[in-house]
RNA sequence: GGGCUCAUAGCUCAGUCGGCUAGAGCGCGCCCCUGAUAAGGGCGAGGUCGGUGGUUCGAAUCCACCUGGGCCCA
């Protein structure tokens, strides 16, 4: 639509256009050399290197801190590959909460650390040696691996500091350091102390690739296609006698259902269900019939996928009946053990889910099987070695290769003697892959040691103790709570030696002579103290008499003669004590304040750390603990190199600035899923141009005030600027509540509302007038900038955290303060405080009430504007009719004069809703605008002149010289020089 | 399969003990301003509160189940 603008305008006597205002001079626009554009790609890198050269984490420590200590201690990051935006979160969140303590006065150091042991790294050396590393000295391994870790640890320093994050990054703790090891040693001597180590031969994970032992957190389960069959063992002629009729003396078979088919070979045993009912089931196969056993619950399933058509249940029993029946192994040689080879009884290991109902158990080659295993008396038979192969004890057939190989040749030997009901070769099911080679894993028996999670007195327990010690930490969010505790609850004992050699070498001896394995405490201690000296590295090369400064005798045999061991520690163990090897290290108290990482951790370092503080200290090293969840991408799926939906967050930054992903890691509830994708990161460019352009604007308005001179007595100041005064103090308490509980993302929101509609929308548009064409030392724009100043120096202190950059610059721009003089860096100052006599609740309830008026008559108002009647507030003159009569004397008494001034007019009046009938004007019903508070509201005729300074239509304009001003900027024009 | 957990507008978040027509900011659309200007202001449109069933006078909220995610485990 086209609208005859130039005629309206020109009806109202209005002059638009690009002459020069020649009073504009006479204004206090804003001015600052705060830039609108903030460029934070090539500014922010000048910041960071202000503060380095300044040592500004330096001049931190050193100043005063009335409050304490307050410890946040990191979780060490592998020291291996880029950071990724899981990371940044995470050490962004530190940030905030150090940087926060730290202007709450608190000492709150941040050490980063980094966990340079384990596994991945050994794995990524060993394969860029290829065939060198078979040959290479173990010393010579480990000095690459070292190398490896510390170039990491140089690169991740530099992309954590890319980040803002401030912290001690000359001197970070590492796990690798001899003495960070001589703790670490010290620490896990208390475990041996309490008797809690010991060695065992267990059914394990084991990578035959890598040819270690893996613990859980080590795997990684993917989906596989694998075989899956049915096999037959025949019952004992023994057995058969024993079964009631009809079957008695006949040949029955229990049927068993498997998907490791080279496990058959360890099998020495069957379990079934007590509760379970089972069926001897006769069907015809190749032209002959058999009797087998299945659940009976399972018998179609069984029949349909085992292929038998004819299958005629001919008898039943109870599980229990089936207890203690001996059977043939189809392929192996006599048992190990005379009890082998028969049914046990056991509800854990059966279920209905899958097979037939009776378990195939190798104690040898898996969790349940061998925990059924020890409990019976079976030992952990496994004929498999390091490198996946069978060994010795089996047929000559499969004598020598491979599980994998010797799958096929496992299924083909069935066949051949009658033992095989149905194989398949597709059988989908989720694996566990080594997280390292990723090649599927094996469960194997080797002899491992481990720290015993349950004693026979079960409250004196270490899994006791750990429980006990949750209840003491405050987690956040509170579930966080009931998963340490589920998983602490089901825990295995945690198997702690590993066939590697990037790690902490246990110091354990091994007595040649009747294999006696000796690890004691003191011997702990001693190796402690050998590490520290010389690096645990040493342990290859020493004699026993260097480490320990003799040779001990062995318990046993009193032989003298060693073999020292050569598996190293878990690496979950060195981060697990970091407590101590950083913590205690530089002197803090055990526990610290605060742990912060993802969720992941509760099986990881929360859980490692705390049981071994709950061993060397008695209690779990954090107070607090806060857990935050993953990236994920905008679906909210998992982010996968595969599937290209990451996002490199040094990227971002290059891209965006570092304050910008700043503000968006503050900006989500991190105790979920957290979303990324470029877009939605960009998205926050807009909330961080409106909090610094907000910042820009105050400092702007300030530039003229000198707060030792100009600052107003709270007393004296204007109302508006009395509610300001009051909101900011307001959103300084709001504020503090929300870091003091971790909720970054309210504080966003809180900020980013206070700029956008207290400030902006609201106070500035308001007060602009004022600010721009008082005179310049008028207690009421002195009273303006009064306010302002309070709440620039709040809002720049509440974001620093956040947007540590931009809160720095913006410092340097900041009016000086009435007393003293502004620190050097706003992550020097200190965090506002409440004032509860600004705090004034009711005047901030009166405020909101203000604002809501406002609200609902722009909506009236927008009506007429629509229409073009009019294109600013300030050339209406308006009547509102207030529908409540109580409503009315109340705004009344706020006065009309004030009212228009709230809302930018003219001029207005306030009417009963009857009382419109006699103004002229065009009007409009309060209906169309969805409006409740007022009746209707009247465009009164605008007989009113405007002010060619000010820009307001007022009566006064033409009523002495200069004519074309109103008596207010006739005044100040007057005050000029 | 088990433990913990999530799902409210395009996005990020509120929503108290179950109680007005489910809110905010951003984004989007339209309009205004040009004295915050690669700024600023106004208005508006956006929701089956993941789904189904139940409890209740009343459910985003409580219960059950289902669907789809996430972390961890088997």
């Amino acid at each position: 639509m086209v609208r005859a603008r130039g005629a309206v305008q020109a009806g109202r006597g209005r002059r638009k256009g690009t002459m020069a205002n020649p009073y504009k001079d006479t204004l206090n626009l804003p001015q600052t050399q705060f830039p609108m554009r903030a460029n934070l790609v090539e500014r922010e890198p000048a910041i960071r290197q202000h503060w380095d050269e300044t040592d500004l984490y330096g001049q931190i420590r050193a100043a005063e801190h009335p409050r304490g200590r307050y410890v946040l201690h990191d979780g060490p990051p592998y020291a291996n590959g880029d950071i990724h935006i899981g990371t940044a979160v995470n050490k962004v969140l530190k940030d905030l909460v150090v940087k926060y303590k730290t202007m709450q006065g608190y000492d709150a150091p941040y050490i980063p650390g980094f966990d340079c042991h384990g596994h991945p790294i050994e794995h990524a050396v060993r394969r860029g040696l290829g065939e060198k590393a078979h040959d290479m000295p173990v010393v010579e391994i480990r000095k690459r691996c070292e190398a490896y870790a510390r170039e990491f640890i140089a690169k991740q320093s530099e992309q954590f500091k890319l980040l803002g994050v401030l912290g001690r990054w000359e001197k970070p703790y590492l796990t690798l350091d001899p003495a960070y090891e001589a703790r670490e040693m010290e620490t896990l001597a208390s475990l041996a102390d309490e008797g809690l180590i010991h060695r065992e031969l267990r059914s394990i994970h084991w990578c035959a690739t890598c040819e270690t032992a893996l613990a859980e957190a080590e795997l990684e389960y993917e989906d596989e296609k694998g075989p899956s069959l049915y096999a037959l063992f025949p019952l004992t002629d023994e057995a058969a006698g024993r079964l009631p009729a009809p079957l008695t003396g006949q040949h029955v078979h229990l049927m068993v259902w498997t998907t490791t088919p080279w496990t058959l070979p360890a099998n020495l045993a069957v379990a079934v269900h007590p509760d379970f009912r089972y069926a001897a089931v006769r069907y015809t196969k190749d032209g002959k019939a058999k009797t087998a056993i299945v659940a009976e619950d399972l018998v179609a399933t069984v029949a349909k996928a085992g292929g038998l058509g004819d299958a005629e249940t001919v008898a039943t029993f109870k599980g229990t009946d089936l207890a203690g029946l001996t059977y043939e192994h189809p392929f192996m040689d006599p048992p190990p053990q005379a009890d082998a080879r028969q049914v046990w009884v056991d509800p854990a290991m059966v279920t209905l889910d899958e097979g037939t109902g009776l378990v195939h158990v190798a104690p040898g080659h898996g969790r349940e099987d061998n925990v059924m295993g020890l409990k019976v008396g079976l030992p952990a038979y496994s004929p498999v070695d390091a490198k996946g192969r069978m060994d010795e004890t089996v047929p000559d057939w499969i004598r020598g290769k491979t599980v994998w190989e010797a799958n096929p040749l496992i299924v083909a030997h069935l066949e051949e003697t009658g033992h095989l009901v149905r194989h398949s070769a597709g059988h989908m099911h989720r694996y566990p892959h080594c997280w390292r080679c990723h090649e599927p894993v094996i469960f194997r028996a080797t002899e491992q040691w481990f720290v015993t999670l349950d004693n026979a007195d079960l409250g004196k327990s270490l899994r006791h103790q750990a429980l006990e010690a949750v209840g003491g930490v405050q987690w956040v969010p509170a579930w966080s709570e009931s998963r340490i505790r589920a998983m602490i609850e089901t825990r295995p004992d945690w198997c702690i030696s590993r066939q590697k050699v990037w790690d902490v070498p246990i110091p354990a001896l091994h007595c040649t002579a009747c294999g006696h394995a000796l690890l004691t405490g003191d011997m702990m201690r001693a190796a402690g103290r050998y590490y520290g000296r010389h690096g645990s590295g040493a342990w290859y090369e020493a004699a026993v008499a260097d480490v320990f400064g003799e040779v001990p005798a062995c318990p046993e045999c009193g032989a003298k003669d060693w073999r020292k061991e050569t598996d190293v520690f878990d690496v979950w163990l060195d981060s697990g004590i970091s407590w101590a090897g950083a913590c205690e290290a530089e002197g803090f108290d055990i526990p610290v304040d605060l742990y912060l990482e993802g969720s992941d951790q509760h099986r990881g370092w929360f859980q490692s750390s705390l049981i071994m503080g709950v061993v060397a200290r008695g209690q779990p090293p954090f107070r607090t603990c806060v857990t935050h969840g993953f990236v994920v991408d905008e679906e909210g799926r998992k982010m996968s190199k595969s599937l290209g939906n990451t996002v490199s967050v040094l990227d971002e930054v290059n891209r965006l600035g570092t304050d910008v992903v700043r503000l968006w890691v503050s900006s989500v509830d991190y105790s979920y899923d957290i979303r990324a994708s470029d877009h939605l990161i960009a998205n926050l460019q807009d909330a961080y141009r409106k909090i610094r352009n907000t910042v820009r604007f105050l400092l702007g308005n300030l530039a003229d005030f000198d707060a030792s001179r100009h600052t107003v007595k709270t007393g004296d100041l204007e109302p508006i600027d009395r509610w300001l005064l009051a909101r900011t103090e307001k959103l300084v308490a709001d504020v503090t509540a929300q870091m003091e509980a971790f909720q970054f993302h309210r504080v966003y929101q809180l900020v980013h509302l206070f700029c956008a509609n207290d400030l902006s929308a609201f106070y500035l548009d308001v007060q602009k007038d004022r600010l721009y064409c008082d005179g310049p030392d008028w207690p009421r724009r002195r009273s303006a900038q009064t306010a302002l100043a309070r709440a620039a120096e709040v809002l720049v202190r509440l974001v620093a955290p956040i947007l540590c950059h931009t809160a720095e610059e913006a410092w340097g721009h900041l009016p000086a303060p009435a007393k003293g003089e502004r620190e050097p860096s706003v992550h020097l100052a200190r965090w506002p405080q409440v004032d509860p006599n600004v705090l004034d609740e009711d005047l901030l309830a009166e405020w909101d009430w203000l604002q809501e008026v406002r609200r609902d008559a722009y909506a009236l108002l927008e009506r007429f504007r629509a229409d073009g009647r009019f294109d600013k507030h300030t050339e209406a003159r308006v009547a509102l009719a207030v529908t409540d009569a109580q409503e009315l004397a109340r705004l009344k008494e706020v006065g009309e004069a004030r009212l228009a001034d709230l809302l930018l007019l003219s001029e207005l009046a306030l009417v009963a809703p009857e009382g419109v009938a006699g103004l002229e004007g065009e009007r409009v019903a309060a209906a169309d605008a969805d409006v409740e508070r007022f009746a209707s509201a009247v465009l009164l005729p605008q007989t009113y002149t405007r002010c060619e300074r000010c820009w307001n239509f007022r009566a006064d304009v033409g009523q002495a010289e200069p004519a074309d001003l109103c008596d207010r900027c006739r005044r100040v024009v007057g005050e000029m020089p």
